[in-house]
DNA sequence: CATGACCATTTTTTT
DNA sequence: AATGGTCATG
């Protein structure tokens, strides 16, 4: 007998998988705990609906949140579909709604090639609307905060008239006003947010019957990863989606739930059942990733969360190795330590690609980058974007835009006078009048500039040549290939000429960025020429291939390119959520940096409690991505901004830290006693507001601490411990323990061994340990090395 | 109008 | 630290 497809779909899966992979029509929630087989479920599940039940690659849905969830779902039924796979609509709710209203566009309202706007764009459409309104951020009133709100009104589908706000409250009052005046600009420029890319889809199916009624009868089957992300208007967007048959499959964590804050709502996954009557519901409790310690430790920082379904992953894989905590003096310090450990963990042979180093702030990568380049580790920072934020590609970007929709006001303002050519502020303020009177765009005034009244004639002529080669742009681009039409931009814009003239090394940098741009563009044109002609016989005249690549760059970043491989990875908490290594390095475990606390918000007791359960759970995700090696750090003190302040804030260890069974760390000969390093240090004075630290200025700033030996040494004894913790893990320390061995325990601090038995390759040793004045003990097997 | 010096502000987290 | 805005100067 020949192995059928559908045995190898199955193969290895456990009862609960197995159940949802195989379930057939009618709601299914598959509540999947971390490292759990999740993503393989979805993709076996999609496989067995093509293979099996012939349903058409079209008509299935299937959303994440992360371009690289979608990427690697994409991948994983490639390799099980091969082509049909491409037909399949695998991607992130935004990139769906985009679609969508590439589809429905005339029926929006929008011109074909809409431009999508992205946080950068919205900010300086906000200032702008301020400087109009000439709001010089009245009430504590910024652009951002604006934004924010806007962001917050959208997640609820919420329109400018519906906004109810007390009549107190002015600030509310002139975001709600700048929110209509934001829209009208939007509207004018032919132009999206990323918010609009879920609402307008979401209004449109509310109050068209007929289209709403075409599109719930498009997919037999909608699935969606991550489910406990979906804030309101994805959820009501899906319940459109979902067919009357409703053949919906979401899965999901509440314990994973990270994105509250851009309004995501963990009561959709709560009340899921009740939502979809007679859904069946599975639980996917066992965890294939993690060693046991691993897993305890994570349940033991989100046990602790006020607001949860209770559960526990169980593991039949062994205890593993014990946790280890790194403290360092400050950031560099911690940062040199978890280089030192990343080093070690590559000398044991661990791949780069397998080691991550996870924080919570971006910010926080600087100094690790510093200490791994230094160390001549080779790693990547895994961003959403990087390489489209930089200013010349964003210029590219805005002439792009422009060649597609010349209406977008907002680009043309952005080029107006980039390259430089001579028309300044002033010029802009007269051309923008004019744009008033004819009642048009920027670039109608622009086509206008020979009757632009008081401008000078040089900047009369500068005008009338943007005006020119923006149009010849406007005229072919949309006939081009991508990579043609970013190089003709590139070109008649003046922006690679006037590079290529300045002969500096900055410039030669931003000039080769420009080229790249060019040859992702090239990329792009051949992935659309590999695409297998489309089955779907709904499927519209696809836009010109500039918008589509335009529209990639602004969903996807460069997230999709090739993560280089045998790098260590680094990237935020929320970036890891999904991924998983062999060794994790958890950095910046301090009270404030994780939990992240941000001192100016004045939020109510409730908020700050359910902030920090979203804290404890973003901790949780950190730790469950690791399978064999998890290693916690912290700096004692930390720089605010930058340098040049040399102001540190005294950090107290995280409270998730208190959390953890100390048994589930190592256990170690004492160091040598270490003076901690002096230098000005901030402290909260009792009762003071976080944010308003008093400053000791009777301390010296001293030289930061050499190095430490990558070894323990044996000869403290007695001496004060400094650090209750230190890097080596117990077989660092060359040798077995004997009765009193001063060590020195990770959490609990000091002790001495006071029974010892076992001397060969394993040792069971009984520590007492002092901890805030109780004496604890503390049992262990070691395994150290030599002897 | 362009340029450069000086300053204030910034920090969550992502699509 | 790095960015963006304001102001004075050429």
């Amino acid at each position: 007998m020949f192995p059928s497809p559908m045995s190898d779909l199955l193969d290895g899966l456990n009862d609960p998988q197995r159940e949802a992979v195989l379930h057939g029509d009618g709601p299914l929630l598959v509540l999947a705990g971390a490292g759990s087989g999740k993503t393989r479920v979805i993709v076996s599940r999609i496989a067995r609906l093509v293979l099996e039940e012939r349903v058409l690659p079209w008509h299935i849905l299937a959303v994440t949140f992360t371009n690289k969830a979608a990427g690697e779902m994409k991948s994983r039924l490639s390799a099980l579909l091969g082509l049909a796979a491409q037909e399949l609509w695998v991607q992130t709710f935004h990139a769906f709604g985009a679609r969508f209203l590439r589809r429905e566009a005339a029926h929006a309202g929008l011109p074909p090639a809409f431009a999508i706007y992205d946080t950068d764009d919205q900010l300086r459409l906000m200032k702008r609307l301020f400087a109009e309104a000439r709001l010089d951020e009245e009430d504590r009133l910024t652009p951002r905060k604006v934004l924010w709100r806007i962001d917050a009104w959208k997640n609820e589908a919420t329109t400018p008239s519906q906004v109810k706000v007390p009549h107190h409250d002015l600030a509310g009052g002139a975001a709600r006003d700048l929110y209509a005046k934001y829209q009208a600009a939007l509207a004018r420029a032919g132009a999206v947010d990323f918010g609009d890319l879920l609402v307008r889809p979401l209004r449109m199916l509310e109050e068209d019957e007929a289209l709403r009624s075409r599109w719930a009868g498009r997919f037999r089957h909608v699935l969606v990863d991550e489910f406990q992300d979906t804030n309101p208007v994805q959820y009501r967007l899906l319940r459109h989606l979902v067919g009357p048959a409703r053949n919906v499959c979401v899965v999901g964590d509440d314990d994973q739930a990270i994105y509250r804050w851009r309004g995501a709502d963990v009561r959709n996954i709560l009340g899921f059942d009740a939502d979809f009557p007679g859904c069946r519901v599975v639980k996917l409790e066992r965890n294939y990733r993690s060693s046991r310690n691993i897993l305890e430790a994570a349940h033991a920082v989100i046990e602790k969360a006020k607001v949860r379904r209770e559960k526990k992953l169980w593991t039949e894989a062994g205890a593993g190795d014990p946790l280890a905590l790194l403290v360092g003096q400050d950031e560099h310090d911690e940062a040199e330590r978890i280089t030192r450990a990343v080093a070690a963990e590559r000398g044991r042979g661990t791949h780069g690609d397998q080691i991550a180093v996870l924080y919570r702030l971006n910010a926080q990568s600087r100094p690790i980058e510093a200490q791994l380049r230094a160390a001549r580790i080779p790693y990547v920072i895994v961003r959403g974007t990087s390489f489209y934020d930089r200013a010349e590609v964003k210029d590219a970007a805005a002439y792009l835009r422009l060649a597609l929709s010349p209406r977008s006001d907002l680009d043309l303002e952005r080029i107006v006078n980039r390259p430089p050519r001579g028309i300044g502020e002033k010029t802009v303020e007269r051309l923008r009048a004019h744009a008033a009177t004819l009642g048009g765009s920027l670039f109608e005034a622009l086509a206008d500039a020979a009757r632009i009244e008081g401008v000078k004639p040089q900047a009369r002529r500068a005008l009338a040549e943007l005006h020119d080669a923006l149009a010849a742009l406007v005229a072919t681009v949309g006939e081009q290939d991508a990579g043609d039409a970013v190089e003709a931009t590139l070109q008649r814009s003046g922006l690679l000429g006037r590079l290529e003239a300045e002969r500096t090394d900055e410039a030669e940098e931003r000039r080769e960025n420009l080229v790249e741009l060019v040859a992702a563009a090239r990329e792009f044109d051949e992935q659309l020429a590999d695409q297998p002609p489309s089955h779907d016989p709904d499927e519209p005249i696809p836009p010109p291939p500039l918008a589509r690549f335009l529209e990639q760059i602004a969903l996807l970043g460069e997230a999709d390119a090739e993560t280089p491989e045998g790098r260590v990875a680094l990237m935020t908490l929320h970036a890891a959520k999904g991924l998983e290594f062999e060794a994790v390095f958890l950095a910046g475990l301090e009270d404030g940096t994780l939990p992240h606390e941000r001192p100016w918000d004045d939020a109510s007791p409730a908020e700050r409690l359910a902030a920090e359960d979203e804290e404890r759970r973003l901790c949780y995700v950190g730790m469950t991505r690791a399978k064999r090696r998890l290693t916690l750090s912290l700096a004692r003190r930390r720089m605010s901004y930058g340098e040049a302040g040399a102001i540190y804030r005294a950090m107290e260890p995280s409270r998730f830290l208190a959390d953890l069974p100390p048994a589930l760390f190592g256990l170690l000969p004492a160091p040598a006693s270490t003076p901690a390093p002096r230098g000005p240090v901030i402290r909260r004075h009792p009762g003071a507001l976080p944010g308003e630290p008093h400053i000791e200025e009777d301390e010296e700033v001293a030289p930061r601490a050499p190095p430490r030996p990558p070894r323990a040494s044996r000869e403290s004894g007695q001496g004060r411990t400094v650090d209750y913790a230190f890097d080596q893990r117990p077989e660092a320390a060359g040798r077995p323990f004997t009765r009193g061995d001063t060590v020195v325990h990770e959490v609990l601090g000091e002790g001495k061994v006071l029974a010892c038995d076992g001397a060969g390759r394993e040792a069971k040793v009984t520590v007492h340990f002092w901890e805030a004045g109780e004496k604890r003990v503390l049992a262990r097997f070691l395994r150290p090395v030599g002897g």
